[in-house]
DNA sequence: TAGTGGTCTAGACCACGGA
DNA sequence: CCGTGGTCTAGACCACTAG
């Protein structure tokens, strides 16, 4: 379970960014010279910056150089944001209630979201979240048990997304079908309003960086409490 | 000028998944059957696989092979699109029915959103738009004068997207609110639904690459007859 | 076990940018 | 001119998946 050396290098600088000992605009070392100070050969190192540069934290200019491109604020704002990350932008205490964790078989919906097997089990982990002890968002996640081999509580204690991050892999993009509903019955309940309030329907499906899906959700907002942010480039 | 043997490879990849050759699931060939193929090192064919990764045409599983991941209807959809490319993107016949053009003073909401000062005039139009003869969106356009110093029937007519790029000047993002809201009496009537039913309200302004915004508009979607999707980077 | 993708090496030649 | 990143080769061993 070791990590790959390019891995390695991608996180060193990146700390070195985030950490600011890197500021925005400076030259990094060369390529040439990274595969001296690492001892590894060129395509390990371009494997690395041009991970990096895919992320965002590093562009490269051919002839001159590869620069760091990093503005804390102007980042991750057309981005994904969970909800935990949404609530703590808005200054209010995110938190959440699980109401089961299961194994279940993948129905034909779900195997074509995850791009799996039908039949193939995943997690259902169904939860509602709370902004300020509001309930905000009625929750059904499914999780391919391919990618998560066992799922506990404490994976949703934080940031959901921050822990696949750290633990699984990178995130490079969702796909999210948004939908005004009534509430009905069921959800009404949950959400602790009327049967005929409108609430936001959300359909994620959130990808890692080899393309494979590892997440889908569909989410349930309080139309009275909760709306989408987005920017979108042209 | 030539272009490098991996843009090639990606684009001929593209293009079968594009024209309906390769289809979402199917398997392609292996990193190794490719580098027969295109008689090329292992490392090239790689590099292209994982760009169409990145862009997300394919995904891979180790172990298993490359698959294509691709559903036409979702492609594009994270950059802007007015209403008729996103109608003809589904093959529905865009129309709409102008309610009427007016000229207003800007009130203190429509100056702050459109960075101009409050009392200045703005063009206000209300349409309603169908989707193959079905009201599915009220809305409420205002244009301010100095940008549009006249505004006619005819530049709705087709792409008003279209429209500014062609006669004003590039497009360069949009920022969007989206609400669940229940339609009410006075939106009820437009849309030919009951007062209860759920609303997918936009609130949306554009900006040209002066940074100027040029549009704030206010969409008001039949919950059952519309939907966003939203592609998010990471 | 055979085949897949994941990681890595140690070279090479090219195109671009600046002095 | 020299150093930069861009492209490419021809190998290698590993880890995962399936039969």
């Amino acid at each position: 379970m070791k990590k790959p050396v390019y891995k390695l290098i991608e996180e060193t600088i990146k700390k070195r960014i985030e950490n600011g000992t890197l500021k925005n605009g400076d030259m990094i070392e060369s390529e040439n010279e990274l595969t001296e100070v690492y001892n590894v050969s060129r395509m390990t190192v371009r494997l690395a910056l041009n991970n990096l540069v895919n992320e965002g934290y590093l562009y490269k200019h051919k002839g001159k150089g590869t620069f760091v491109n990093y503005t804390k604020l102007e980042k991750r704002l057309d981005n994904i944001t969970g909800f935990t990350e949404q609530m703590n932008q808005s200054d209010m205490t995110a938190s959440s209630k699980i109401l089961s964790i299961e194994v279940i078989k993948a129905t034909e919906l779900i195997s074509k979201k995850l791009l799996i097997d039908s039949e193939e089990e995943v997690y259902k982990v169904e939860r509602i979240r709370y902004g300020d002890n509001i309930p905000i968002c009625y929750e059904i996640v499914y999780l391919p048990k391919t990618i998560f081999p066992s799922v506990e509580e404490k994976i949703f204690a934080g940031s959901f997304y921050e822990y696949v991050e750290k633990n699984i892999a990178k995130i490079t993009y969702c796909t999210q079908k948004i939908e005004a509903r009534q509430a009905g019955e069921n959800y009404a309940k949950y959400l602790e309003i009327d049967a005929e309030m409108p609430l936001l329907y959300v359909s994620v499906v959130s990808n890692l960086d080899n393309g494979r899906p590892f997440e889908y959700t569909r989410c349930f907002y309080r139309g009275d409490q909760y709306c989408l942010i987005r920017r979108a480039l042209r």
